[in-house]
DNA sequence: ATCATTTGACCGGCC
DNA sequence: AGGCCGGTCAAATGA
């Protein structure tokens, strides 16, 4: 694990410290409160455009005279479709103001779930309306999303909170972290268990917005303790804040976390633009990408990698400020997040509700994504989305009718030589190409077998000749072949495959963190030989990562094994993992070497 | 004055 | 190897 393997994993353990610890929580229970509007999904640029904001606001609007008409007639954004909106349905009838003040909400909040997630359908309208009477002050956007980060918060301060606590509980913040994983999948694979179409949709949103409503969560839990209602007062102590915040917020998404728009563009197939978000957290690479429709409702989120951060407290709170502000209080809060995320399923699992909502969701998040906010439920088939639906399919979520796409993953590997890389599998060459930083033609493969997505593109280092760097997008959808991977190989792979394949439905539904996290994991055991450690505890495994051990010799890699654990693998779609030479030992596959070698 | 969004251009991936 | 297309960058613009 030499310096490559160091600093890949300093690559990975930065993320992950950043994620961590910068505290996701919501400093208070108000902050989510306060946050709350924020939710809308993410993609809501503010665009004066129909779409952003408006959307948004149309849907928070119902109180919020602000926002702008557009009503999002149909909820189209994805978010709505998510728990939140599901969640906020629930509640409908009831008043932001009643949820608040309802024990029921706190049940039905449980419901809520995503707060996050922001858009909402007209329920959420319903809701906005009344929260807007609370906010009063903030602005009929921030009310908007505050409402929502509210209801999260409701349902955080119970639900939430137990939820929450109970992942938490066992697990330390760092630990959270580790479960963090990304695993946006498993928690989408809990969301499966949502079934519902809406709620498939609102999986993938869910995701986030349920990360939102974890890390919101832990802060509900200070409050908590602070006042069992805490939240509530807080709620009120938060609109001072919040009205600053709001602004913020605004930015934020549905998800509960703050994204940047840094691009826009027609795609080729579908009259829908499609922008690009960057979430603003320091050193955060999760992006995502929203479709909307002419009338600016959201009709797909894909979410690509993980974010290394607890949700900004909750509400969103995000950027920048709102961030440090999270930090402050998030180690727990995040942790939530994460950890729920991460992959406990449990957490996801705890309360219904919120499991399934939240933190699935929010775990999704952290691989790439993808949610039809339209509401079609599942899709995966969906096109559009070229690259990280790609990878998503890759990681094979299909069916589950999430349609939440992983990213891709990416393992880099750096070894003195390419043949350590081997994996095993077989591999077309499909392209070659030179690449702006390195005068050596980086290479471009396929799995070769049927219908596995599975690229890699492999290049050696400027710097280095003697080191190869092979990024991994994907995951297999079926075991290494037999033949190549002379027995450790395969073994190992398949394990890994099975995560991804298949059990990827299935898993997910299950386990949707675990699952994710497998997929990143396997990626890493793959690599590594299989040697993750359930005992990473991170998250538990998934039977396949467990199982195979493989021969593998990575000995060296357990560092870089661990800083895969801690990756916030989500996140990152794309694993990084520097092999050293030491790899070298490990078995190698014919085929795989002679890809290496270009 | 600051910051987010917009938008054209560039770059990389893939056919 | 050429070219298309999506994703990202970054200057310009607006709030």
């Amino acid at each position: 694990m030499a310096s490559s393997t160091g600093s890949f994993e300093t690559s990975a353990n930065s993320r992950s410290t950043s994620l961590s610890f910068s505290s996701p929580f919501p400093t208070s229970f108000s902050e989510l409160l306060a946050g709350v509007g924020d939710d809308n999904t993410d993609d809501r640029p503010r665009k004066p455009d129909s779409q952003g904001l408006s959307d948004l606001a149309g849907l928070g609007g119902g109180g919020i005279p602000k926002f702008k008409s557009i009503p999002p007639p149909s909820l189209p954004i994805s978010p709505p479709p998510f728990s939140p909106s599901s969640y906020f349905a629930i509640p409908a009838g009831l008043s932001p103001a009643e949820l608040l003040d309802s024990p029921v909400l706190f049940s039905s909040s449980n419901i809520l779930a995503s707060p996050t997630t922001g858009t909402f359908p007209s329920q959420v309208v319903n809701w906005r309306s009344t929260s807007a009477n609370r906010q009063q002050g903030i602005k009929e956007e921030n009310r908007a999303y505050s409402e929502f980060s509210f209801q999260p918060h409701t349902k955080p301060m119970n639900s939430q909170l137990a939820s929450f606590q109970a992942s938490s509980a066992p697990v330390s913040t760092e630990e959270a972290f580790k479960g963090l994983q990304p695993w946006s999948y498993l928690e989408i694979g809990s969301s499966s268990s949502e079934v519902s179409s809406q709620k498939a949709n609102i999986k993938a949103e869910h995701m986030a917005p349920i990360r939102t409503s974890s890390s919101e969560i832990p802060t509900l839990q200070a409050n908590s303790q602070n006042n069992n209602n805490g939240g509530y007062n807080q709620l009120d102590y938060n609109h001072s804040n919040q009205a600053a915040q709001t602004l913020r917020e605004q930015r934020r998404s549905d998800d509960g976390y703050n994204w940047r728009k840094y691009g826009q563009k027609q795609v080729k197939g579908s009259e829908n633009p499609r922008s690009y978000y960057k979430c603003t957290y320091p050193n955060c690479p999760t992006k995502k990408k929203v479709e909307r429709n002419l009338e600016g409702q959201i009709t797909e989120i894909v979410y690509k990698g993980t974010h290394n951060h607890p949700k900004p407290p909750h509400n969103r709170r995000n950027s920048a400020s709102s961030q440090a502000i999270q930090g402050s209080l998030h180690s727990e809060a995040s942790d939530h997040s994460f950890g729920g995320r991460s992959g406990t399923p449990i957490d996801s699992v705890a309360t219904p509700d919120n499991s399934s909502v939240s933190f699935g969701d929010d775990d999704v998040d952290m691989s790439s994504q993808r949610s039809n906010p339209g509401r079609v439920d599942f899709d995966e088939d969906e096109p559009d989305a070229k690259r990280w639906k790609k990878e998503g399919e890759n990681e094979g979520i299909s069916a589950s009718g999430n349609r939440t796409v992983r990213e891709p993953r990416v393992v880099v590997q750096t070894t003195s030589d390419i043949d350590i890389l081997d994996d095993g599998y077989r591999w077309r060459k499909y392209g070659q190409k030179v690449v702006k930083g390195n005068p050596n033609p980086r290479s471009y493969y396929k799995c070769t077998t049927a219908g596995c997505p599975v690229r890699k593109h492999v290049e050696r280092a400027s710097h280095d000749p003697r080191a190869v760097i092979t990024t991994y997008e994907g995951k297999h959808n079926h075991d290494v072949p037999a033949a190549r991977g002379s027995g450790g190989h395969a073994i190992s792979r398949p394990l890994i495959d099975h995560s991804n394949n298949n059990n990827n439905n299935i898993s997910m539904a299950i386990r949707p963190s675990a699952i994710a996290n497998h997929a990143n994991q396997v990626t890493a055991n793959s690599l590594f030989g299989g040697r993750f450690n359930a005992s990473e505890g991170q998250t538990p495994f998934p039977l396949e990562m467990l199982q195979s051990p493989t021969s593998f010799i990575y000995s060296g890699y357990e560092n870089s094994m661990n800083s895969f654990m801690n990756q916030p693998q989500n996140q990152q779609q794309r694993h990084m993992e520097s092999m050293l030479p030491k790899t070298k030992e490990e078995p190698r596959e014919d085929l795989f070497l002679e890809s290496l070698l270009f």
